[in-house]
DNA sequence: AAGACAATTTAGGTATGCCTAAAAATGGGT
DNA sequence: ACCCATTTTTAGGCATACCTAAATTGTCTT
């Protein structure tokens, strides 16, 4: 990898599939601007280096590995657009190019400094789009904070592909593994029992940002879907047939 | 332009130059970590286009175009560095490289706006070296202040290559078009009769950081070397034989 | 169930920037 | 003034990522 082309289908097909579904040929082509012709050869490169499941005529759809690496990719162009934006005042129809361009330089140690100089932002102030969570084995910003403070500066890298509760689909359940957030954030989800390692199942998740619907240790509770974007889970493996 | 390797060569060049002298093709190469023939190659296309004045088997010189274009990207790059290491506290030995990879990417608006945040800065935190001026038509950094709080963000660009007074070579003369610093420094300058337009002539360069001895209006004039390094002049066209 | 049309892939080509090996130019020592 | 070691350039290749045009596949309609 560390390939600005391939990063940038991979980020494509992220953005571009709901769920797990496929994606065709002709979607990415738009997306990048390229010749659908040049898309099936990358297809072809991505799928011998594993990173997306390729059906020839069929349409492709990221791995576990290729989705890993998307969201590498799209939390650093999103944390960039941010600091571009609240920071540097950049023109805002500058912001997202700039954010393309750069977020293929930015080293992973220079994403976590720029995290916590924007505070652990849930989402980008440029266009509300959800920052996906940081792939350090900490279980809260805080631990992110603190840890650092100390001055260690190589921590390993968590390899489970997180999703926000708030992003889980209806009948998923997996494990808390991450939250997003200082004292507040962390003591309002302990009151509700909600800690790192808790198994939750969702059971409903109300349209247009309403409620959702979890499952914590046999009973039924109800958070709302701000602090559910800020609660991380380990998604069980889905059968994306 | 906008190419990664281009910029790279004329930021080597620009480095490995002192005064305007030739460069050698090996020191090129081995800065830049690619085989001479590569270089070579290199050097005939940005002869053609005008950025270096290249004498096969001689060594080659950056051109005016040349120059401009590799104190801009090494001004980004300064900037960059100055940024990771005061800014987000990257490790030392990782901020040079992340800075060469990130300055390609670095627009003309943000690099301005990085230069405000930083409030300025004459040199690299990190390594120390020199950062050249801006090339936005400001006499001063006040003036870009003001101007951007303004809220004007299309400005001109000056075409003059700006050379610092400290770094002037004996008998060197020319106009003061931009003063680094704000109301303190313009005003010590003021004191001393130095305004934007003024025109200038250095008489003698004290070795070790030592005090420069200029002459102004017919008067000699003796200033110290840090305040020098906030003064840049359009030197008058040099004879780089 | 067979076209027809749209989507996709294959084939063949381009530009860039790198490489190695061989050829050519330079220049210092005698 | 000439030789030879060193530097530099030329020649011929390679990989990447793009393109256009032609062939192929999938699917929708009738």
């Amino acid at each position: 990898m560390e390939q600005k082309s391939t990063q940038d289908y991979l980020k494509a097909i992220y953005g571009l599939s709901k769920n797990g579904d496929l994606v065709s040929t002709t979607k990415i082509s738009q997306k990048l601007e390229v010749a659908p012709a040049s898309v099936t050869e990358m297809l072809k490169k991505l799928s011998e280096e594993e990173y997306v499941k390729y059906s020839p005529y069929h349409g492709s759809a990221l791995t576990e590995k290729g989705l890993l690496e998307a969201k590498k990719i799209t939390r650093k162009h999103r944390l960039l657009e941010t600091f571009l934006s609240d920071v540097l005042h950049i023109r805002k129809d500058k912001v997202h190019k700039e954010a393309c361009r750069m977020e293929h330089a930015l080293s992973d140690e220079a994403e976590e400094s720029l995290c916590r100089l924007l505070k652990h932002p849930d989402r980008c102030s440029d266009d509300g789009k959800t920052i996906p969570a940081c792939d350090l084995p900490f279980t809260s910003c805080e631990e992110c904070i603190k840890l650092h403070a100390q001055g260690l500066e190589e921590v390993g890298k968590r390899k489970e592909n997180l999703v926000a509760l708030s992003e889980l689909k209806e009948g998923q359940s997996g494990k808390i593994h991450f939250i997003r957030g200082g004292h507040s954030v962390l003591q309002r989800l302990l009151d509700m029992g909600l800690t790192p390692s808790t198994k939750i199942t969702l059971i409903k998740s109300a349209p247009f940002d309403g409620p959702i619907q979890i499952l914590v240790r046999g009973s039924k509770l109800a958070i709302g879907r701000g602090i559910a974007s800020k609660v991380f889970i380990e998604s069980d493996p889905q059968e994306n047939a």
